[in-house]
DNA sequence: AAGCTCCCTGCACATATGTGCACACTCCCA
DNA sequence: TGGGAGTGTGCACATATGTGCAGGGAGCTT
């Protein structure tokens, strides 16, 4: 028993008649419990790594690219359970005043934007997975935040789900589609979920435009399964970011569209839908012409997840939570401690 | 800052101002609120230990050490989930032939019979958790498996919970009290929960003895709550056993007891109660003087879980499954493959 | 207040773990 | 049948992690 084969071959011979067969036996479900035994042995029974390769009968690197794998696929869950007690009076006091649950990722205070949007973006990501399960439809926004958060999701394996587009991701330059595709792919991978698209622009010229094509039963239909989420993940944008949203320097608005913004006192957006600092959106003319979904509708759904990091959109974020489009809050410690100033 | 009491009122600091007061602080809660900490910084930041020290202003050591607090207290979950496809065909056959949800420990086939306990029940104190909880109470039978999985248990807080212990311990050497105690209070002491001693011997010379204090209030009340159990954990006893259960060793029975066995073919017991291979019992007279519960009220428990291991016992497995007294098996992946052949 | 114990800390060392690299195997296509 | 791309493996090294030990503070007793 000297190669990889004839060791893999030992290991199908040990684990009875019925796995001797290659035919039979499909190389990724062999894989997957290779997986789940290693995970086992390692998270439950507390061996090293060595010692499970030994009675896997294979290199102790291999062991730790299995778990990595387990962990990756969602086979190892692991997950931070605060004793009920112990909810920070922070995360208490947000409840109080927001009537939000927030889930505080710890980030310290001389972090870069950058890195804290890293960081929190990789908290939600693995969040997630509990709020996403099998006969669910989960809505979900583009941008900065929600490409970093795509990045990081644990696998899930889940039936009978979609990822549904909020809105559209077109502008001037592109149809947007390639970029939207990709984050909408790896949440479709991630949980095995069909994806739906939503191939229109961020924002039409004509509000009209919008309207006719709001009346095609191409888009109702698009818009239909949106009204059907269960789920509404999303970020925060600001124009007035240090490292500034992906809508306001994407080439999706101009000169005329930015001092209407400022006339209107815009304090950010939720999903291309822009706000005030009160959380009012309703008489801003550029929401007319936007594609995301009008809050009444997303305040339908019944969590709507919003992650949002960074200092800079403190104000935008204020005016979401004014807006009542929340029920879920993952936010960095500095953030959440400055909410509640 | 260079000195431990400077740097965790530094901590206390970087808190807030409702932290900075170490009377109101409870140095424990504070210990928790870190160890948490950690464990997400850790277990879902993907930091190093080290840069957690750097976070959390101490040595990466006392991380490691947070670290394996938060584990032991159950502030870290980790579980293993397989896909539901990918259930082992053992697990399978088993559930099919015995209608018991297997737990299949993965253990090499060399391992020591020792060994093998030791893994099986470090699995069983881990999955454990899975099953209890709030409002529950739970009876405990005791033996070396016992003995072993309330060395491995991780904490998990709940309320208004019980532990009660299943049968006497007493023998003509000892009350059984500290040996019964130590289990008991092990399993208390990881849950959190009221413990329920039963101060009786494990068999009566007289049968007449045991009815008449069966009929004692003060027995009844113990009694009682067994009968509202909604866990039960035990092993498997047998008298043929390699590594040979506590039962058949302790001073329990004599000679007289043994030559009975023999004549009524018994092939192990639960929680004191002997059975046959057909998983009879009724007219073993043993049993008469016995403290464990009659398998009647044992099976009106909702969950009833059984931790085995090793081939020795198999003789005794099979009696107990025949007997119906199962809903969860924990076993080690050898007796498994056993039981199905 | 001295003396005591207990517990917590950081250090230093021994282990355990993650990963770039080269090689070998499989599968696919010509 | 013979490449060639792609995947998976083990080796060796660089890091990351666990733990015995000695020192020092907190709290208790006398």
């Amino acid at each position: 028993m000297h190669t990889p084969i004839e060791r893999r071959a030992a290991r199908r011979f040990e684990r009875g008649p019925e796995a001797r067969c290659p035919l039979v036996t499909d190389i990724h479900a062999e894989k997957t419990r290779d997986a789940l035994t290693a995970a086992h042995l390692y998270y439950i029974q507390d061996l090293t790594m060595d010692a499970i390769a030994h009675e896997l009968h294979t290199s102790r690197s291999s062991v730790s690219r299995l778990l990595s794998h387990a962990r990756d696929t969602g086979l190892v869950d692991i997950q931070i359970r605060s004793p009920l007690d112990a909810t920070s009076h922070l995360q208490q006091t947000i409840r109080a005043r927001y009537d939000v649950a927030a889930h505080i990722v710890p980030v310290p205070d001389h972090t870069s934007e950058v890195d804290r949007l890293e960081r929190v973006a990789l908290s939600a990501a693995r969040i997630l997975g509990s709020f996403f399960d099998s006969n669910m439809t989960m809505g979900i926004a583009w941008g900065s935040t929600m490409t970093a958060i795509s990045r990081h999701l644990v696998s899930k394996t889940t039936h009978n789900t979609q990822i549904v587009q909020l809105n559209g991701a077109g502008n001037t330059r592109t149809t947007g589609i390639t970029y939207a595709s990709e984050i909408l792919r790896r949440f479709g991978d991630a949980y095995g979920a069909y994806v739906q698209h939503f191939p229109v622009p961020a924002f039409f010229d004509d509000p009209a435009t919008k309207d006719a094509l709001w009346r095609e039963r191409s888009t109702r239909r698009v818009l239909d399964i949106q009204s059907s989420m269960d789920v509404a993940l999303f970020g925060v944008g600001t124009p007035y970011a240090e490292v500034p949203s992906h809508v306001y320097t994407g080439g999706y608005l101009d000169d005329d569209d930015y001092r209407m913004m400022r006339e209107c006192e815009v304090v950010g957006d939720v999903a291309t839908v822009f706000l005030r600092a009160d959380g009012s959106y309703a008489d801003i003319p550029l929401n007319a012409r936007a594609t995301g979904p009008d809050f009444r509708i997303l305040k339908q759904v019944a969590r709507r997840v919003c992650v949002s990091s960074g200092h800079s959109k403190l104000a935008a974020l204020r005016g979401v939570l004014a807006a009542g489009l929340v029920t879920d809050l993952i936010v960095d410690e500095g953030t959440a401690r400055a909410l509640v100033e």
